[in-house]
DNA sequence: GATGAATGAGTTTTCATTCAT
DNA sequence: CATGAATGAAAACTCATTCAT
């Protein structure tokens, strides 16, 4: 229901509707209206945020537990759509009520990727050149965009399928190539760092 | 006031205490509450959109005009930052009014990126493996994640001074390496100084 | 509980939890929540009101009476503040449900002063020219008023040690002194009753 | 109908109805339900106690000063039984709302009487070893009484009438009597009726 | 007898919208 | 054109009461 018109179009009655209990019952479980989402939040977060790491964690090398995570990020929200259409609009706008929630949970993903990132660097399949701040959001910005398009158009289509094309782009965007040696770019982009 | 409390938690009598008129005046502009909002995004939408269309056929090639209009959306987004609040923000709910407007803009967008990858593969300077509808979202994701993340941290920084890095990575991405010698964009950068 | 914020402020819930027993078990005992009170001053009534009444019998004569009485009232609100709290609030209000109660109890000390004043007339030492429904009320009150100024005081002074220096103004005013023959307020009293 | 069914009983919805107005109407004057007390004590007190104070200054002596005072104490609720009704019942009970409010009435009340009290000492015609705390709550509490007393009967009798007689009671317990003589009252008694 | 989860009627309050001035 | 007082529908929330266990 919330996902058809979002949490604050939706009234008590008719959650409790849904629910199939009466209006009182609600309060029973949750303090006030709002504890419903915080509480939402808090359930899918652990849940997801738990197989993240996990799933990390498995991964050999920066290349592998990238493919990896973005992989099951795109499966856990393709498999409760419901659960990613809430996700997303409530994640943009600034209800005071969860904004911690989304805050902590986007750093934690946001460190899962640095990370990962690093440990590219390390390996030396990534440049070392990244203003890491901002690839951060680049990769989190991409994926999430992904999801976005999919759950505009419906959810018609296969999300998980996007994962590796995505990689694709992301990867041979902070890869190292044989002949960037020579490319003006990394010679700009040096320069703004010392700005 | 839209941007620090949103939208629906503003009152009728919020905005015409705001705006200096009587509550019943707001009805002589606007043809209910929502229509006020619809009103909003239509005329930025077409000020900030026909900017866009502008910077973009001043563009020589593809490089140029992707990190053109880049650079323009960051700098229309940080130029009117209370605008680009109640975007980000409304433009996640799913409220029917605006759906349809979003979506246009959005299409008009993802339409503009398109048509410059398009352009790209055939100077032969862009991947011609490319899954062009994902190639846009990547894109757009990646851009309004970084405004998403200025916004958050209350527009501290210089959002524009994101645009060159952005553009790289999203660049090197889609780009192909070994014709890097010839790169085009270190041009695009050496103008851009001298603006 | 009652005393510090109402009864029809208290909730069942609270109730139940403060007698240690669930919601349900409070309606085994009492038809519904009303009847918590009803019965409450009941009991109360009954208790205090024999206590009252036997400490009258005590007594030889009127004066001794009334002393005993208004020393035996001020005890038993002393001694139980909560009570006394409840009693004074719920007393005002006119609560169909405890009306009939509280005139009731009205009644009854009003009629035990009653006859004290009486008999301290046969016995020649209260004036003879009393309007008795007057005067029943004008010691009532003035003792519940102090009763009411040691509770709104928080109870912490000796609320009994108020009882002599009171009859002594109750008692000077219903007594006969050798110069009252000389009053013009009694003539005035007389013409009055005659209007 | 607050003093029919009481303040807290009653409900927005009865409330607007008897006033003619729609239930939202009611906010656009109160700030809450609250408010609706708050601001109808504020009213009456002021109007009633400039009265009191008022009609004390025209007294010239103690004695007829507190007569005028119980007379017109009397007068005002007996002119306006509803507002004695809920002035009677809110002034007991311990909302939170109204109790400063009470709290400074009484006492502003207190003091007038403390005062007359006091220059009754000074003039020779009150004892001289009252204890001042005491006397107060003994004559407010005996007005208040015979006020709560003519409206539990539902205010059927002449309420005025009552004040000499209890002025009688109350001025012989605090009179010297060996000065009644040339008692003072005789003449304020005169005045009166030649009104 | 005791329990306490569930109920839903009833209440306060908000606020977009109207319309007489 | 502009006003802003009045409206009343709609929503969140409370709590006395019931009843299956």
């Amino acid at each position: 229901m919330f996902a058809n018109q979002g949490f604050y179009e939706s009234t008590i009655a008719q959650i409790a509707r849904e629910a199939g209990v009466a209006d009182g019952t609600i309060y029973l479980y949750f303090k006030n209206k709002d504890d419903i989402l915080v509480q939402f939040f808090e359930f899918k977060t652990k849940q997801v945020f738990d197989r993240f790491q996990k799933i990390v964690k498995k991964g050999d090398n920066a290349v592998e537990k990238l493919t990896q995570l973005i992989r099951r990020h795109l499966k856990e929200f393709e498999k409760d759509q419901n659960m990613a259409v809430v996700y997303q609009a409530e994640t943009r706008r600034n209800s005071p009520l969860v904004k911690d929630q989304i805050r902590q949970m986007s750093k934690m993903y946001l460190d899962i990727v640095a990370e990962i990132v690093e440990q590219g660097q390390v390996e030396g399949c990534f440049r070392k050149d990244l203003y890491l701040g901002l690839v951060k959001r680049y990769i989190l910005g991409a994926v999430e965009e992904v999801i976005s398009t999919w759950i505009r158009s419906g959810g018609k289509y296969d999300l998980v399928a996007m994962a590796d094309p995505l990689v694709d782009l992301l990867i041979r965007g902070i890869g190292i190539y044989e002949l960037s040696a020579n490319n003006f770019l990394g010679d700009v982009q040096t320069k703004k760092q010392g700005e």
